[in-house]
RNA sequence: GAUUCCGUAGCUCAGCCGGUAGAGCACUUGACUUUUAAUCAAGGGGCCCUGGGUUCGAAUCCCAGCGGAAUCACCA
């Protein structure tokens, strides 16, 4: 094993910590009282809580002046300033704790705790003054150093020697979380969207379900699927593309409302919008239609905005995006006529692929009707759809899972909802009917003999809970990642993945 | 998958009209009891991504590979 210059200094401290008696690694708890951020907050002069302070975190920078000193300490809610004096921490006769461990042997990134009180130091700066300091846990790698300083002009922090780099950034997510306070940041976000999703589902009296990950058919959505194989059942098994035909199964079986956040597994490319896993919050609710599903993702998105940013407007790049409802609600066959100028709600597959071949849009011989309208609408109108739009009444070969339209024949009851020219939810009034169910799962077997790979598969036992009877139903899907994308202002997918798919590591 | 760019110290980067390496921070030693990118003095640290080629000589030029990024195509 090859160590740095820096690592073999760190393994030598740690040795003369040990030879101290001190344990580098101690087992028993060490109880806080407070947290950074809570002590920034909160103080007051003269404050009797703030006279006896318990924190821990790691020591993020050292600023050693002789017989005192002074470091930061960093929690899970920030930073705050420690004061260390030597004769504080050693009031006896025996300097060694901070001669000796406290200046020598600590290095940046160790975890310490410390007792002591909040003061104010006379350039202002709110202190930790140390009576009692303990190390919890050494750190043996140096921690890449991001330092910021103010600028005197311009007033804002500028940042030195920041860990930028997105390959070690994404493969040492850990180092990136530490030192960069941002990226924390973009995950909190994204953990209060998901907890406000489901307080609000759960306000209504919805249940959290979950439903198999590894399916012996891959239904609920058009995509090549990952496969594997179960030993002991010796069968194929997939993961699952979607999970909406086991959402519904749940509604036949008599819940009123069902929801699930989960990953979904694609076996198809990588970029900045997609990750072979990612998660998607499918939500069915019984006895309601697509109309009501609007209003319902309105007044969801709108809590989620508030309680992520505080406002219902989300800056994305130079964007204000307004998450307040109603959006706006235009049809698919009333988008394009409003972007091309053409009218194709009439039209048959071969006048199609000629507004195809006139818009300069290039299609395969495989591509049905629905697939033609959807290059149409991805190539002429999705980029202006900024502010949250709903697009409506989708024709019937594109959507199998949906109800036929109740007045426009050849439409089924479908919405997407669009944000910042991308798609970030689906719904439907969900198709009960069992017999047209079977007809539509029939059409999309003939596209599959067509070429179509991305057809949907046919699923005789969901047929089968169909036809014991399933209530009239809407059902919704939100891409949570895009979500918080846009909720965090970030434009790759891999922001907003803790730890996004990559090749794997050399070892070198 | 295609095109373009990138890979040098723990981090951020310079060096690339070929002569075996530099800066700042980090690290080591010393000074300093209210500093804050602390300061001051001294010092250590590099298979210059990998392999091959051209050359007396390659971090530098050429080829291939590996890894990454951006754009495009497919998909959520």
């Amino acid at each position: 094993m090859h160590l740095s210059e820096q690592e073999i200094i760190r393994r030598d401290n740690l040795d003369k910590i040990r030879d101290l008696g001190i344990d580098p690694y101690p087992a028993e708890l060490f109880e806080v009282t407070t947290h950074a951020r809570t002590i920034k907050e909160n103080f007051t002069e003269g404050d009797p809580v703030m006279q006896d302070v318990v924190l821990a975190g790691r020591l993020m920078m050292n600023r050693v002046m002789g017989k005192a000193s002074f470091g930061e300490l960093q929690d899970t809610t920030g930073r705050i300033q420690i004061y260390v004096s030597r004769d504080e921490i050693c009031p006896g006769e025996d300097k060694t704790l901070y001669n000796d461990v406290y200046k020598k042997l600590l290095d940046i990134g160790d975890y310490i705790g410390v007792r002591g009180f909040v003061f104010l130091t006379k350039t202002g700066e709110l202190t930790v003054h140390v009576k009692e300091l303990r190390l919890l846990s050494k750190s043996l790698r140096p921690l890449p150093v991001v330092k910021t300083r103010k600028n005197e002009a311009t007033g804002e922090d500028e940042v030195y020697d920041a860990f930028t780099d997105p390959e070690q950034r994404y493969r040492q997510r850990y180092v990136d979380l530490i030192v960069n306070p941002q990226v924390r940041q973009i995950f909190l976000k994204r953990s209060r969207i998901i907890t406000t999703m489901r307080a609000f589902f759960d306000a209504q009296g919805w249940l959290e379900v979950e439903t198999p990950i590894l399916q012996p058919v891959h239904g609920g959505a058009a995509a090549r699927p990952f496969k594997t194989h179960h030993n002991t059942l010796d069968m194929p098994l997939y993961l699952r593309i979607a999970n909406e035909l086991y959402l519904k199964r749940l509604i036949v079986g008599g819940y009123d409302g069902v929801y699930e956040f989960g990953k979904m597994f694609r076996n198809e490319g990588m970029d900045r919008t997609h990750n072979p896993e990612f998660t998607s919050m499918e939500i069915y609710v019984a006895y309601k239609d697509y109309h009501w599903m609007m209003e319902m993702v309105e007044t969801c998105l709108e809590q989620v905005a508030v309680a992520v940013n505080g406002n219902t407007v989300v800056q994305v790049g130079d964007k204000a995006i307004n998450f307040a409802g109603p959006y706006r609600r235009i049809s698919m066959y009333e988008a394009i006529e409003e972007y091309t100028g053409i009218d194709i709600s009439e039209m048959d597959e071969a006048q199609l692929r000629e507004v195809c071949k006139q818009l300069h849009i290039p299609v395969e011989a495989s591509m049905g009707k629905g697939k033609l309208i959807d290059e149409i609408f991805g190539e002429k109108v999705e980029d202006h759809l900024i502010q949250p739009t709903y697009i409506t009444d989708y024709p019937i070969e594109m959507t199998p899972l949906a109800k036929k339209h109740r007045s426009k024949d050849g439409l089924v009851e479908r919405f997407e909802l669009f944000v910042n020219g991308k798609e970030i939810a689906n719904a439907y009034t969900e198709l009960n009917d069992p017999i047209d169910q079977r007809a539509r799962f029939e059409e999309q077997l003939q596209l599959a003999a067509r070429g179509d790979e991305e057809a949907m598969a046919l699923d005789e036992d969901f047929l089968r809970a169909l036809e014991f009877g399933m209530p009239p139903t809407s059902g919704l899907g939100i891409g949570i990642d895009r979500l918080t994308m846009l909720m965090t202002d970030q434009h790759s997918i891999q922001e907003v993945l803790f730890f996004p798919q990559m090749r794997p590591e050399k070892q070198g």
